[in-house]
DNA sequence: CTCCGCTTCTAGAACGTTCTATGTCGTAGT
DNA sequence: ACTACGACATAGAACGTTCTAGAAGCGGAG
């Protein structure tokens, strides 16, 4: 494919080497290479192989100048999450077909978003995919008046912002009522306090219980987003069962799957058996989850269709393609894994042997 | 930071555009955007205000364009790999720190590394870094006939490129030092197949047992790169302790940390206290041996110094400053955490009772 | 033979920068 | 008073591409 033809580094070939070689002139060059109508089959061989033999590649950037469009969305990505890889995949592919490029932008430790931005916003492209932004609603909004902002996996109310999310409060839903439909009725939410989602993951627990009506066994435990906030929930909740004598739980849904690990870890190390005695369900899906010895069910955000939504939306405001709402919340869905099991009878009562252990922690 | 003055998308304002608002020509307002000599402070002045009043940027494509040199460094990394995430950041501080900017390629389930470089090269970067990437060393090869390549985090011997690792066999030495000075002898590796460095750390292993003098106790069990194959080979140890009364050993320098999971998950199940009576270290530093629950020792690649040798590197070939050789391997180190502890008398027996729950996995 | 229309090609002006060369000051040295 | 010089400013050509307008060639209709 890279022809080892010109080894010299010295210039790039450029489309007027091409087309001294060829004997042609510049425009037709760029005419065959571009792939448009307005060349004869026969120059228009003759240019592709001058072009092969220079090992000749256009230079986007100067192709960018010239034309007033660049086809270009910026992306802005945190590089630790896990999950921003799975969404700058999606992109990838969705911003392909369009017909779009991606120029990435990373958050770093030390590379606050504002950096990430600004670079881009050098880079001539025509609209910025933010994921996860951290950066206020308003500072965000400001933004759009340069070029159309898509905010991509987490909620901003502006008139001026695109909003692509996932709805969160469907994904507990659907948690609770895959516990409720293998028996489950003592199901505990532990929630991700004030994280970005919490709120409505927490509603989402409540009205699903109401749903089924199990309004009185509504109980939201107390947690937070990292692994020790899980583990020390489910302490708190096997120390109460264990001095209260009140039942504990059979099935717990987890604010995201970090905080379900550290909550089977705590179980695990008390010896009470999942999904035997308690179910757990995640949130996220990340890659944690899929390990083989975690083995999460979980509720998956579908990142294919997030970032194809994103995608569309941006070119749909590049383009000024009117849209209906400012907000894009793409349903959840449930992945079934080995962390839930139907209740068994007397399963759900406190198992004093079983929790035993629980102490030692 | 952005004004606001005009909030119309039309077009962006140019160097022309603020030259006309302070009335001052053009390659003076350039002069002055770009902070060179030639140019009073009260022209200056009235250049900055004006530039800030229509929120001019500069154009890096038309910049590029214009200057012969782009000071852009090409990466190409995995959007999955979480230590991809580490070594870029590491690569934005250094380039940042040296002038140079960076533009991302993203190596994705459906964008290869091909496409990755390929969009690169038409991007006028200066040079590659590659991270940890899967083509071949001749494709690499091939590459340098274009530009200069740095491949980070794999080894490829070719005259034309330059690489940056990590010494793995040293790494696994520090870990069997680490080990012997806590006073373990029966230390096994669990090793990484046929993965890329599993080679040279197994080689580590051998040389730091024997330097030891401990010659007879060495030991190595298959494993590979996965969680599974860490639990698989913890098994077989296990087993082959109960069966054959073989003395289990006191310690395990595992390959990579997700293995060395694995292996944890299999032993606490099996009611082998950690770091009780065996030791576990892991290698990588990955986000998942920090996690509080895990908590491993392990063996970290200094991704910064690796980041700032590529950069460092990339930069040498472009200006032409000779270097000594073509591969730059940084030493690991140690990073304890709470999986290893000194060997306490009679652990390093074998104990029967804390064995015998590893027949139920 | 002229004129039209078609296809194929080309010259030259953009695009937004930077760079080189040159110009215009005012001040100081002879 | 003339030259010399530094500091500041500007005009205009690049960079590699695309785009607009038009030229050249050619076959066929009038």
């Amino acid at each position: 494919m890279i022809t080892a033809e010109h080894p010299g580094r010295g210039r790039r070939p450029t489309l007027t080497d091409v087309a001294a070689r060829a004997g042609v002139s510049v425009a037709l060059v760029s005419i065959v290479i571009r792939d448009v109508p307005g060349a004869s089959a026969e120059s228009r061989q003759r240019v592709l192989q001058a072009a092969d033999e220079l090992g000749y590649r256009p230079d986007t950037r100067a192709r960018l100048l010239r034309s007033s469009r660049s086809r270009l969305l910026g992306v802005v990505f945190g590089v630790q999450h896990a999950f921003h890889g799975d969404l700058v995949s999606g992109l990838y592919t969705a911003a392909d077909a369009a017909g779009y490029a991606l120029t990435l932008s990373a958050v770093t430790p030390a590379r606050d978003e504002q950096r990430a931005v600004g670079s881009l916003l050098q880079d001539r492209c025509e609209a910025l995919i933010l994921l996860g932004p951290h950066a206020s609603t308003s500072a965000l909004a400001q933004l759009t008046e340069r070029l159309p902002v898509v905010v991509v996996a987490r909620a901003a109310r502006h008139r001026a912002l695109d909003v692509v999310r996932t709805a969160d409060n469907e994904g507990v839903q659907q948690a609770v009522d895959h516990l409720v439909a293998l028996g489950h009725r003592r199901i505990v939410h532990i929630d991700g306090g004030r994280a970005p989602g919490a709120a409505e993951r927490r509603r989402g627990y409540r009205d699903a219980m109401h749903r089924h009506g199990l309004d009185s066994q509504i109980h939201i435990e107390a947690g937070g987003l990292t692994e020790d906030d899980g583990a020390d929930a489910v302490r708190t909740l096997l120390d109460s069962a264990l001095h209260n004598s009140v039942a504990p739980p059979t099935a717990i849904a987890v604010f995201n799957d970090r905080s379900a690990i550290g909550a089977l870890d705590v179980l695990h190390r008390a010896g009470v058996a999942v999904p035997g005695s308690i179910s757990v369900v995640g949130y996220d899906d990340s890659r944690l989850a899929r390990l083989s010895h975690v083995n999460l069910t979980t509720i998956a955000q579908d990142t294919e269709q997030m970032s194809a939504l994103a995608v569309a939306r941006a070119i749909a405001r590049i383009e000024g393609t009117p849209v209906r709402q400012r907000e894009l919340v793409t349903p959840p869905h449930l992945v079934v894994r080995g962390t839930t099991a139907p209740m068994v009878e007397g399963s759900g009562h406190a198992q004093p042997e079983a929790l035993g252990q629980a102490r030692v922690l």
